[in-house]
RNA sequence: GGGCCCGUAGCUCAGCAAGGCAGAGCAGCGGACUCUUAAUCCGUAGGUCGCGGGUUCAAUUCCCGUCGGGCCCGCCA
């Protein structure tokens, strides 16, 4: 009898171990950024967060790792409505971003508008790259000295370039390089054309179709073409991995030209990579691409506010990287449930039958903590759950009352350490943040100002009788809350005879046109008793 | 025309490296808990592994082909 295979292995630590096993001293992983606009949950997949687990695992195997997160601030601008104003996107088409002002007007400039939100949330994620920006490093003696190589061997790097291009081949003396315009500050092969270099003075002479000027700018202020560009990055931080988004994956394309680049130009063997694919939003239903410079985009920022951070971490690590995903606010509670069942897994609480299921949850748990999980099972609230409570507390900070409130609902601990009481405390205003701005209706606790006429059609007689009798009880007396619950019971159980659970899904219809709610003696309670008689006969 | 990725239960996905009984979770359905909708627990159903060939004692897995979905092969990064 052949036993069902458990070989398990994580892809991260598959790749992790591939690049231990080059034997370096050290590793450098290297990501990209353009900050063309928001910083999306999606670029933070390929670029941040998972070759984030990548180093912190090698780091782990004792490696020296060094993790950068390169930011080309020397990149033209290219965002578009209706991230910005049709004007706007106009005036500055193809200027470095670096001279592009806040959009808003409320930083410095473009770059640190979108730059800022995101390095202040680092810290929730636990991921801290060493930034370097390219602006920075076209001032670096080492960078000027690929350059100076790549430029002597011009005809080479052409050959290699039109290897990879269709029709459009570049032509003789081709500079495979990208001003700057001193004028207006144009950066894009679309308005600069290089017409000349001079690699002891290191400046070019160029033509700027966006402002007619010609001169001549510093070297260090332009760019490389985009093919040489990577290459020579990989060249100056010496990388040994570094993950790219699906578009750079097929044959031809960047990746493979740029390798080209580095064996026969560059005479380096170029980093290993790992292809992803993108996240897409769910927008009305269609499924649509994150972009930044479009502003089709579920910022990286806004995560925290809605879920822990490790929710996303772990969500990129159980999903192998070439699984194009899809992201809608409205998955967040499923994605939230996933992460708890994989913390339940970890500290066996509640594993999955299937054993490698169960291993991928447990190892994609570890990485989406850094390696280093917490020691005791956390106090899970599921999030749904969270949600609704949320919104049944008046006043959020009062955690003595948000705690009252699950004891009332959910089994959790009388007594738990503050870190386990702040863990909940911290998912219950999470869930508050993502009922109040993201969930469907359903989620939403919010009374009908009229009972919806489908629901009368849901209404049986002995469930119409019962409502009746609430109302009579209504009106007979005052009843504390507690009273109240008692008398909602002995109504549906000794007078209607139904179940109790029909009864309060009846009188949930009525009032939200759902068969759930807030606690309901204390909801009522808190209404007009005379509307509420009312609303209860007049059906 | 050339190439890449994806296709497994209603949904989201494992399983394929190195062939060996078709798997989870969610949603569904049925119960239990009989001071709450909820939550929790137990049970249950659900399949032409896109399709067709080939190799094999044995194919979801390997090979060839094909269909469907997404994407690249201009520019820009």
């Amino acid at each position: 009898m052949a036993k069902r295979k458990i070989y398990y292995k994580h892809w991260i630590d598959e790749e992790a171990d591939a690049l231990a096993n080059l034997n370096r001293s050290s590793y450098i992983i290297n990501t990209g950024m353009a900050i063309s606009g928001l910083i999306h949950i999606g670029k933070c997949r390929s670029d941040l967060l998972c070759p984030g687990a990548l180093s912190i695992k090698l780091r782990s195997l004792c490696k020296d790792v060094k993790h950068y997160l390169t930011l080309y601030t020397q990149d033209p601008f290219k965002a578009k409505p209706p991230l910005v104003k049709p004007d706007f996107a106009e005036k500055y088409r193809g200027i470095r971003i670096l001279d592009v002002p806040c959009p808003k007007g409320c930083c410095g400039s473009w770059v640190d508008h979108f730059l800022n939100p995101f390095k202040s949330t680092l810290d929730n994620f636990k991921i801290h790259p060493i930034m370097i920006a390219t602006d920075q490093m076209y001032q670096k003696p080492k960078m000027k000295m690929i350059i100076r190589k790549i430029m002597r061997k011009r005809e080479e790097v052409r050959r290699i370039a039109n290897r990879y291009r269709g029709e459009a081949k570049k032509p003789h003396g081709w500079i495979p390089f990208n001003p700057l315009c001193n004028k207006c500050h144009a950066i894009s092969p679309q308005f600069t054309e290089a017409l000349s270099l001079d690699l002891d003075n290191w400046t070019v002479e160029y033509r700027c179709k966006k402002c007619n000027d010609h001169g001549v700018s510093g070297m260090e202020l332009g760019k490389l073409d985009w093919r040489l560009e990577w290459a020579a990055i990989w060249l100056f931080l010496d990388v040994d991995f570094e993950p790219f988004g699906k578009d750079h994956a097929m044959a031809g394309g960047s990746r493979e030209s740029c390798s080209a680049i580095a064996r026969e130009v560059l005479g380096f063997e170029p980093p290993r990579g790992q292809p992803f694919e993108f996240v897409s939003l769910l927008v009305d239903g269609r499924s649509i691409e994150m972009t930044s410079s479009g502003g089709v985009s579920f910022d990286f920022d806004e995560w925290p506010r809605v879920a822990e951070p490790e929710v996303l971490k772990y969500w990129y690590m159980i999903m192998k990287p070439m699984k194009h995903l899809e992201f809608s606010p409205s998955r967040i509670p499923y994605l939230v449930n996933e992460y708890d069942r994989a913390e339940a897994a970890y500290f066996n609480i509640q594993e999955p039958q299937d054993p490698q299921i169960a291993l991928a949850m447990k190892r994609s748990y570890e990485l989406a903590h850094n390696e280093a999980p917490p020691t005791e099972m956390p106090i899970q609230v599921p999030y749904d759950h969270a949600a609704m409570i949320s919104q049944l507390v008046a006043d959020l900070s009062d955690h003595d009352a948000v705690l009252e409130a699950l004891r009332r609902t959910i089994a959790i601990p009388g007594k738990a350490s503050e870190k386990s009481t702040n863990y909940v405390l911290e998912r219950i205003r999470r869930a508050y943040c993502w009922a109040t701005e993201y969930a469907p209706t359903r989620y939403r606790i919010k009374m009908l100002p009229r009972m919806p006429e489908d629901v009368k059609h849901q209404l049986g007689e002995k469930d119409l009788a019962a409502l009746a009798s609430l109302a009579d009880s209504l009106e007979a007396q005052e009843w504390t809350p507690a009273d109240l619950k008692a008398e909602i019971y002995r109504i549906a159980r000794d007078v209607i005879k139904m179940s109790p659970k029909r009864f309060f899904q009846v009188i949930y219809l009525v009032f939200f046109g759902q068969k759930s709610g807030p606690q309901l003696a204390q909801f009522i309670s808190s209404l007009d008793k005379e509307s509420v008689i009312t609303r209860l006969r007049k059906l």
